[in-house]
DNA sequence: TTGTCATATAAACACAATTTGATTTGATTG
DNA sequence: CAATCAAATCAAATTGTGTTTATATGACAA
């Protein structure tokens, strides 16, 4: 029961819906995810790990880096985990939306592949 | 965002969750659930409002008494109750279930139809 | 190594949710 | 209509969560 309860506890806070909208776009390291969301890297991390012990997220460590993204590994969190990105509206997103293409435009440039 | 985030603090307590379980077995009124759960009637009262207002449950004024069950008339409401009813493991219902079962069989002696 | 950058952790605080005990409301029955 | 029962509400006490500020860790580059 404690497993199902953090999991719908996990699910029960704004930013970190918020955070799963993001993750939509693919995997993103914690800076990036503070620029996008704009608030305190602390509180980023978290709610990462809010995520992280629900099971919901993952993390991959490299370097002085650590990107997260969704953890597909279980059906029904991946199912719960849909159900929030097709429920969240774009327009709650609008303005995180606009800082992640910026910030993926300049990855790209960036890019040597 | 709100709306969802309503439904997911809804589910994100242990008593809740319980409640759910029992009106897995049909409708309840609340003084059969202070029972079956064995606490006392205004914490009953505060949970079973948290979750109509989340709309995972209905109720019916009957006399003096306000019987409780699942609200299904919404697809994604209906499958997270439906998990949970199918994730709680029966071994932490135990207690409850037997106290439920005693009810039933007591209301079916006193039954007229 | 020393310094810097990315992330995590900790302690203190602020805020929200839950529990409790007492009271109220509303319907029913004697 | 007075007494009773079911349920809801309230204020106060308690507990749980999220936020902030400051500091620690660990990888890397100079």
């Amino acid at each position: 029961m404690q497993e199902l309860l953090n999991i719908f506890k996990a699910l029960s806070d704004e930013t970190r819906l918020k955070m799963l909208k993001v993750f939509q776009k693919g995997e993103i390291c914690v800076c990036d995810l503070v620029s996008v969301l704009d608030t305190s890297q602390p509180k980023i991390s978290f709610h990462l790990n809010v995520l992280k012990e629900a099971g919901l997220i993952k993390d991959r460590k490299q370097g002085k880096w650590v990107h997260y993204s969704i953890n597909d590994s279980d059906m029904f969190r991946r199912f719960l985990v849909l159900s929030v990105m097709e429920k969240i509206p774009e327009a709650a997103m609008k303005d995180n939306y606009t800082r992640l293409s910026k910030m993926i435009n300049i990855k790209n440039k960036n890019r040597c592949v």
